[in-house]
DNA sequence: AAATCGAATGTTATAACATTGCATCACATG
DNA sequence: CATGTGATGCAATGTTATAACATTCGATTT
């Protein structure tokens, strides 16, 4: 398998084909964005596209600068439009532990995702949570507590970073 | 049981005696600091005392303001400084989705902690999660992740804000 | 008492994250 | 063509957090 990957980067921690991965979840928006008639605008792509880059978490900041390199605007109202848009509908989710964002894993699922976050490499892996079940659920069903959204973000080590850590 | 209770504001979303609430706390972060040779300073010990004063989450400049107005330093290291100690030794917890700080609701149990807060009126109710069960653990676990520590948010309503919405 | 040490503070500046307000442009629809 | 809406451009500001360095103060040692 290893000559036809053209890249090899961490997706959640394990190595992938990532060119197709990014190409893969763009055209997913974009069918996304024509079916619910959402105006995938330049910017807003191309936002998208610098998140998928990386299977980190980047800052507005670090965004904005990619952006502003390439002529697409060097104002913060820039980046962060982008990125309420790309959030709001599901495209990215904002890591709140660590103020960055993400591109979604799972664009099609019904979103409560939760985050494994390497403090050591900055991988982040996505997976879906259950918000409204377990303990969490429990209680706020006994307090008579309305849960609207969640963030579950759990932060240690990825595989990876545990065998460096030992060294 | 009213006449004896001299406030009440929301403990969770509960009414209760909240002056008898701080002291109760006040007095075992005191013990707590003695068992463990922590340093209660008067900065460390006043910012506590504020964020016991209410059920919700403040900003770290909202506490300043505080500290600033009593003579207790104006700058912001100084807030940051204390609620650094607080949040490292388990008498506060920063609530990530909010950028704001919490006293601990639970100073004595193993840490970690889950909230439920309200967008409406900004109570928030501290309980337990269970970080290493569930979707979450498993998903870890079969990652090779190594959890370290949690951040885990419900926003939604409390049930005095569900009436308001109602109205 | 003098020297030293470490923890906590004080002080200044700046990094990093996010929003507001307003003008303008482009385009779809009536 | 007028008008409304959504997207941008732009400037300034607000908010959260830390870096870097200096000082104070009490405990301990000499």
């Amino acid at each position: 398998m290893p000559y036809l990957w053209r890249m090899m980067t961490a997706h959640g921690f394990d190595p992938h084909d990532h060119d197709h991965c990014i190409a893969d979840a763009m055209s997913a928006a974009e069918d996304a964005c024509a079916a619910r008639k959402l105006n995938l605008t330049p910017v807003r792509r191309r936002v998208l596209e610098i998140l998928l880059q990386q299977h980190k978490a980047m800052g507005a900041y670090e965004i904005l600068a990619k952006l502003e390199a390439e002529g697409m605007g060097s104002q913060p109202p820039v980046a962060y439009r982008a990125l309420d848009f790309l959030v709001s509908n599901g495209f990215a989710h904002k890591i709140e532990g660590l103020n960055a964002y993400i591109a979604c894993s799972h664009p099609n699922a019904t979103h409560a995702p939760a985050f494994l976050i390497c403090r050591k490499c900055g991988a982040v892996q996505e997976t879906q949570s259950e918000p409204a079940r377990g303990t969490l659920g429990s209680v706020a069903k006994a307090a008579g507590f309305v849960i609207e959204s969640t963030v579950v973000e759990a932060q240690g080590l990825c595989p990876a970073c545990q065998v460096e850590d030992a060294a």
